[in-house]
DNA sequence: GTTTTGACTGCAATCGATTACATTTATATC
DNA sequence: GATATAAATGTAATCGATTGCAGTCAAAAC
């Protein structure tokens, strides 16, 4: 099958090959009659642009990178949904990459823009480290990055996240009003960002209100359902126990939940737990979970636009020190359901 | 900033910009101490080879498309983990599109093929109609498409899922023998080819024991919680209700139990359920789900490899009728749990 | 009627790596 | 040592579209 390129259509059309691509990419350059007649000969001869050879030209890849840890958690699947929407749009592809893949070269995520493989990154996974590509770049420039529910170290890259610290604060407050006093948390992974900033939400919040909390009710874990049901056999035993949890994640709090099922107790009777993200199962897990909603959709979305304005250059976050637009960081808010109760007299 | 490119390397290793290739891609065709120079002229120089260039000369694309109905839908995160894994093992990208969304061209699905986009298909979405690409295609050779989860009308592609007829018949039979024998089912879209094999093995499993089921057991739904949601509305106003209901999805389960719980009732003391997918947090929901389990991310595995065998001209399943070798079936089976239970007594 | 202007169009170089073919160099054989 | 053979390297064409520059031509201006 011989393949059809821009000579053929030329050769049809009885112009240039010049004129075949200005008409297929900027018609207002070429006459009408002109265009009809490309046109035309495309249709005959069922050209396709050859988009390899385009972006080549271009000095562009047409593609962004979306850098996942581990593609598997559904947590991601609104975010990349939100992010697909804005690049389908605008003409992008979204390369998907497992950055927990066992081959994945942590150091070398920034390959994918040097090797034109990609016109920007979008990263959703918080432990990856820019700096290597912050000093591989000698040009004062940031390159076209954009962290995604996460932000890195180096401050100077654009980032869309939600107020993890008021995520937590807001957590702690509807736990307190219940009149809840012995509150705990369960953590996400110890390295991790996302799960710093809520501690710190959450630590503060109860320093505001004046309640203290001890270690034993600082349950360690990794964001997991297992996680999750691990710190809810660890509540078991305790002497004391919190009558309410704080969970770093929806999936925490189903683990937790679940395990707590199999001991014959139950949420929000025994205790009463609160989660984060409000994945879609939330509003529907038995009983629906009080969780702090992550916009993950719009998330998406917001990331991508900021991406593609930096590619496009219409960059109104630069390095230049405008903080404010560099970083977006959009509202929180508790949805109040059935998992959390006020404390009930012993 | 000046991109190094090839040349820039060969003058640095003073050797010729074909020898510099070679020492990269075919390295066994260079002799050692060329290889060496060629090495140490990349590590001065900082060379990142072209992707684009490469693939324009290597008539490739280095990607591969996955077609995703609906991508924030988390039944296909594993799906999609289980196919990264495999391509990025192969040095090949994975490109996401959602054919849901609303700009998307379902008949220019193939284009991805035609303008090198990607070397290959994978189409997790089963209302897509691939006629247009078979009757674009002359040549006796089948495009490399693999269906993941689905199969289309047109037998020649490829396709790795499981026996959908063979997973319903589990759920009868299993319900059947807790003493149900008023079984009903909650449908997935009714124009997909999903629901109508799921369908079939329900009735026929039905038939075979010696059941009947009336009209209006069968619920229409789309594989969504609130199909299930509204599923148990109807469900709860009918005059004879089933005493046992097959889900064709987890998450139209979850949304039944939801609704249950929220009228008060509970499964599975007032109706026993069965899922289809086991996705995560079916074995933490609460009660934890009976369901037909599909190994998502070895399905994913599976077409993955599979299409790289295509594209790789590795054709074990060719269109010369090899029909075993192109229809992967994956074995289901059932996890029984706590959401069926054995009929009791009225 | 001549010049200016601007809209179209075409020529040919270009993007950066690969590879067929030619040429040189090294090794093996007698 | 001469020849045959194999290995290594270089030259230059190629993949397919884009675009700077220059040329053509008609309408507009004088």
């Amino acid at each position: 099958m011989k393949v059809v390129t821009v000579q053929d259509v030329a050769v049809v059309a009885d112009v240039s090959t010049a004129t075949v691509s200005r008409a297929l990419s900027k018609p207002e350059k070429v006459s009408n009659a002109t265009r009809e007649k490309v046109m035309e000969a495309v249709r005959i001869t069922g050209y396709r642009i050859n988009q390899t050879a385009r972006n080549l030209r271009r000095q562009q890849a047409g593609a962004v990178v979306a850098l996942v840890p581990n593609l598997g958690n559904p947590f991601f699947s609104s975010i990349l949904s939100g992010i697909e929407s804005v690049l389908s749009e605008a003409g992008l592809r979204l390369l998907v990459v497992d950055s927990a893949q066992a081959g994945f070269q942590r150091d070398r995520a920034f390959d994918f823009l040097f090797m034109n493989q990609a016109d920007g990154l979008l990263v959703l996974d918080g432990s990856l480290d820019l700096r290597p590509l912050t000093d591989a770049v000698q040009t004062l420039d940031v390159p076209p990055v954009v962290y995604c529910c996460e932000w890195g170290a180096d401050g100077r890259y654009a980032s869309v996240r939600i107020d993890n610290q008021q995520g937590a604060k807001l957590a702690v407050e509807h736990l307190f009003g219940l009149g809840h006093r012995q509150i705990g948390m369960v953590c996400g992974p110890a390295d991790n960002p996302l799960t710093a900033a809520r501690e710190e939400g959450f630590l503060s919040a109860l320093t505001d209100i004046g309640l203290g909390v001890p270690d034993s009710w600082l349950f360690e874990g990794d964001f997991s359902i297992e996680a999750g049901a691990q710190a809810a056999r660890h509540w078991q035993v305790l002497e004391e126990r919190p009558t309410g949890i704080f969970c770093m994640s929806d999936e925490i709090a189903f683990g937790f939940m679940s395990e707590l099922d199999r001991m014959g107790l139950s949420v929000p009777d025994d205790v009463s737990l609160v989660g984060f993200d409000d994945i879609e199962i939330a509003s529907r897990f038995i009983p629906p979970l009080t969780t702090v909603r992550q916009p993950r959709f719009e998330i998406g979305q917001e990331a991508a636009g900021k991406l593609l304005r930096r590619i496009n250059g219409t960059v109104e976050d630069c390095a230049s020190g405008n903080n404010q637009a560099r970083q977006t960081v959009l509202p929180v808010n508790l949805m109040v359901r059935r998992s959390t109760a006020a404390l009930s007299e012993p």
